[in-house]
DNA sequence: CGACACATGTAACACGTTACATGATTTG
DNA sequence: CAAATCATGTAACGTGTTACATGTGTCG
């Protein structure tokens, strides 16, 4: 429901058409997820549909929506509701680390380390990014994105550490024993 | 992709049918992101047509799958692969706050303060069930979702701090200042 | 002119959710 | 027997992605 609320919130400045709605959306989240353009059109054709915006009459091949009263009044209250964890989607990470677990033959070490040099990576483009100038909205969305790539990656340690106790290595560390020879 | 690549794991622990394989998933998972068992079968029809399972003859009104070769690499792969920020899904709360920001007529401070109410709620709730007893991949999923939401607390109070400085109050502070009467 | 950006749209597909229909088995 | 649980499946819908088709304007 992200792109359906976005381009409607995005409506409450003003009348815009599909091109200039991609072109802010992607500048307010500053391109961390950009819009397909497509997407755009569809879902304000969804949008139209369903009486939260109305279409205006097409001047120069661009075809300008507004937002109605009832697409306002939906705007206020995705702003006022929050977003809850049933609301989220699967976190891939951790449903992939619960199986990796109990899936036999499955190197779990191996799928935290990858995933952490991965997230490591993109949490150094991120703080490259911070010192770039940008608008406070698209600031504060790459804090959010720094914010959650840390929490990963201290998840990911937390997890190696306990993967460690729950299954002590197979093999154990070469001791001082006698080799018979 | 979770819930197919989800199935598609735990069938290396050997055939499962549709409702086995839910009570699986939820239970690897706590419950937390629930399983609908329509979609464990349109998943698995997906999953047949692709050639990663097959099915086995019906027994007893029981339809178990069998995971197969091509269906194995691909579980390979997936755990051999990281999450990659592209493949997130968009962060809903973000692209609100982002927008809030630059809507007119919004009470961003509200929108913090509701989204903060919540996420304390849930966090207060996965604190509780951290006391109760688990296996440990549904422990890990839960700390998972533990330090996400620690993750976003922080957020919110970055974000209520960086907007205070941004658009100072409106309505400056009572001061000592003589009032004509 | 040719390339490129602007602009709109459609079709097909993947994934996920909900609701519904159907039947077998178990249990109070 | 009636209700609940187990078990399978289908249909319809919402959202999002990709690819494609089409046309206009601008600029080197």
């Amino acid at each position: 429901m992200s792109v359906k609320h976005g381009l409607l919130a995005l409506l409450e400045r003003g009348p815009m058409y599909g091109y200039q709605l991609r072109a802010a959306f992607d500048s307010a989240t500053g391109g961390t997820w950009p819009l397909n353009i497509g997407q755009v059109y569809t879902t304000l054709s969804r949008l139209e549909r369903d009486d939260l915006v109305a279409a205006l009459p097409e001047n120069d091949g661009q075809r300008p929506y507004e937002i109605t009263a009832q697409g306002r009044d939906e705007v206020r209250k995705w702003f006022s509701t929050p977003v809850r964890q049933g609301d989220r989607p699967r976190d891939e990470m951790a449903i992939k680390l619960a199986l990796a677990i109990t899936t036999p033959g499955v190197d779990v070490a191996g799928v935290v380390m990858t995933q952490r040099t991965a997230t490591m990576r993109t949490l150094q483009e991120y703080t490259r990014l911070k010192t770039e100038p940008g608008e406070l909205p698209w600031l504060l969305v790459l804090d959010a994105m720094i914010f959650q790539a840390e929490a990963e990656l201290r998840w990911l340690d937390h997890c190696e550490a306990s993967l460690v106790r729950y299954s002590p290595p197979a093999v154990p560390a070469p001791t001082d024993v006698e080799v018979p020879r």
